[in-house]
DNA sequence: TTGATTTCATACCGTTTGGTTGGTATGCAA
DNA sequence: TTGCATACCAACCAAACGGTATGAAATCAA
């Protein structure tokens, strides 16, 4: 292999990575330009020849890296599970490791501070959002069909509920200091996804 | 009265105002000093007279208009609610009439962007976020004393549980367009609600 | 090898940022 | 009425902001 000194690809990966731990510690409105392109040691010729504006590269970033950290923490994990303590596994898994700076959490906190008023950023999120919830769409059908879900709940309704609730977990365990509120939760959403267990007689 | 041309309590009370709907619309970072003073119709100086800097107006407006703010949605409804159709009424009225521009949803989002990277504003915040639990804890003691909530839940667990689903909910408004999300949530919400009850024989 | 195109760096632009400065007008206590 | 602290304004500041202009390597098609 030829050593090429310009990789167009390897670039944008790597800004879209650079861009993505500034987007997530600091926001995308507190996140500067000028932090992306020297975490990443490039320039903003490179950045501006690769995404048009700021907002594209956040759209970017969202789609492809928050997608795909979405798709590792939720949608893969959720998909092999095959049972209510296979759910529950995973979203204990998930409860006791998540902190602010994964992928869950960064995709919270932008929606939070910008989906409503960016609606081209909102509809990325939206986008990755979706893919979640209907991951765990398809578990609880997958779950009814083969008989440890309930028949009578809704899975649309359950999913949103859930994913929401994971949502704003993301945002209480920045507020919040101890473990106290991570345990909490935690088993309090075990008692939740109890409630979806077929009764045994 | 004689009309007094200086009134300092007034003056810190239409900062906190102006500052709020900045912050409530663009965000911590997003929103400017400039426009905060632009929209009370007052000046820097007068800013910086009653506040050190931006961090701290942040904070007397966390503290004072968003922790009032979650008094009256949900403190004083939560505290009149006297059965788990009164909790089931509070909590579908406040589903409904959730929007991105109210205390709630500000709230979320300024702890989902500035919690994890100040300490100053994050305790704050947590500060509201206990008065918001503990009205949910002291209705669900109140109800188990009651015999009207069951007995074998934990009203902490059930208050963190219940508090970051909403905060999750508010969040998963802004990205969302149609009234779906909020329908799916909202009585997915009532339907976990309903497993707090005691079960009739 | 040539010519066009892509990929990036350097330098710069006007605007906005949070914050400061010096000063003036008001309110209150004596 | 004097004197001093409070309240506020207008002008200003350096730094950072998002974005642009220009040009030089590097790459690729011919």
């Amino acid at each position: 292999m030829k050593p090429r000194r310009k990789q167009p690809k390897q670039t944008r990966e790597a800004l879209l990575d650079a861009a993505g731990v500034e987007f997530s510690g600091h926001g995308y409105s507190g996140a500067g330009l000028g932090g992306i392109v020297a975490r990443a040691e490039l320039t903003k010729g490179a950045l501006f020849h690769h995404f048009p504006d700021k907002r594209t590269l956040a759209a970017a970033w969202i789609s492809e890296r928050l997608g795909l950290g979405i798709e590792q923490m939720w949608v893969s994990p959720l998909g092999d599970a095959g049972s209510i303590d296979g759910f529950q596994n995973v979203c204990r898994s998930r409860c006791k490791d998540l902190h602010p700076e994964d992928a869950t959490s960064a995709l919270v906190a932008i929606a939070a501070e910008v989906a409503s008023r960016d609606e081209v950023l909102a509809d990325a999120l939206e986008q990755v959002f979706k893919t979640w919830r209907s991951a765990v769409v398809g578990l609880l059908q997958r779950g009814q069909a083969a008989g440890w879900i309930h028949r009578s709940i809704q899975p649309e309704l359950e999913a949103a509920f859930l994913v929401s609730a994971l949502s704003g977990f993301t945002v209480s365990l920045k507020t919040s200091v101890g473990p106290e509120t991570r345990n909490a939760f935690t088993r309090a959403l075990d008692g939740y996804l109890e409630t979806l267990r077929v009764q045994q007689g």
